[in-house]
DNA sequence: GGAACGATTGAT
DNA sequence: TCAATCGTTCCT
């Protein structure tokens, strides 16, 4: 059974703390890994530290369009990132995930962070970090983009629908700290930034 | 057309 | 602490 549209209806700091806990799936060729949300971060239109601060534009539209659908951006020249799309359309929101918690088929998700594909020369290089804990397979939003095996062209897909899909939580029993976000230069007072206290999988140590 | 800059990561 | 690396945005 598929998430209702109305999940993701509601502003993006709210919908931030509700995918907390819920569960991501994305079904391919390979597999199907799973990864329990256990940290997230809200950007809205009308805060500068958002990508839809601006207007809408080719790179960001997923966000003005309708909610629970998947915005892809690509960062730093190497790093994708992945996003849920909130609020009316219309309306410039998304949620940044910035981390998993391994549930399903962490053999896989193993695989594809030691397995970096070097788009320059075609080639499949192998990185010397053997020693990857599991901890680090998903603990950042660029690592579980490439653990979940998401790629850029899921840009826009809704995430009600296989093969990328969202599955609920059954109950609410997780303590939020609420806290500021990562990496940004403006807006960095608003504690939009969410996760769940002492999971060991958050992107910080 | 050109330059600056990232919602990051991993190595030093 | 710092390099890697390139698409998007913004300025000329």
């Amino acid at each position: 059974m598929s998430v209702p549209i109305d999940f993701f209806e509601c502003d993006v700091v709210s919908l931030a703390k509700k995918l907390l806990g819920t569960f991501l799936v994305h079904e391919t060729q390979e597999g199907i890994t799973i990864g329990k949300i256990v940290e997230t971060e809200a950007y809205r239109q009308d805060d500068p530290a958002s990508h839809t601060f601006g207007g809408k534009t080719t790179r960001n539209q997923a966000m003005f369009g309708k909610p629970g659908h998947a915005y892809i951006y690509f960062t730093y020249g190497m790093h994708y990132c992945f996003n849920v799309t909130a609020e009316k359309e219309k309306i410039g929101a998304g949620v940044l995930i910035r981390a998993l918690e391994p549930v399903e088929r962490l053999d896989l998700m193993h695989k594809r962070r030691l397995n970096k594909f070097h788009a320059k020369n075609n080639s499949l290089l192998q990185t010397n970090n053997s020693g990857l804990s599991t901890r680090d397979y998903c603990s950042g939003p660029g690592k579980l983009v490439i653990a979940m095996g998401i790629i850029k062209e899921m840009y826009g897909h809704d995430l009600r629908q296989k093969p990328l899909y969202l599955v609920l939580r059954d109950s609410i029993d997780v303590s939020i700290i609420e806290t500021t976000r990562i990496g940004i230069s403006q807006g960095v007072e608003k504690k939009w930034r969410f996760y769940i206290k002492d999971n060991p999988y958050v992107s910080k140590k």
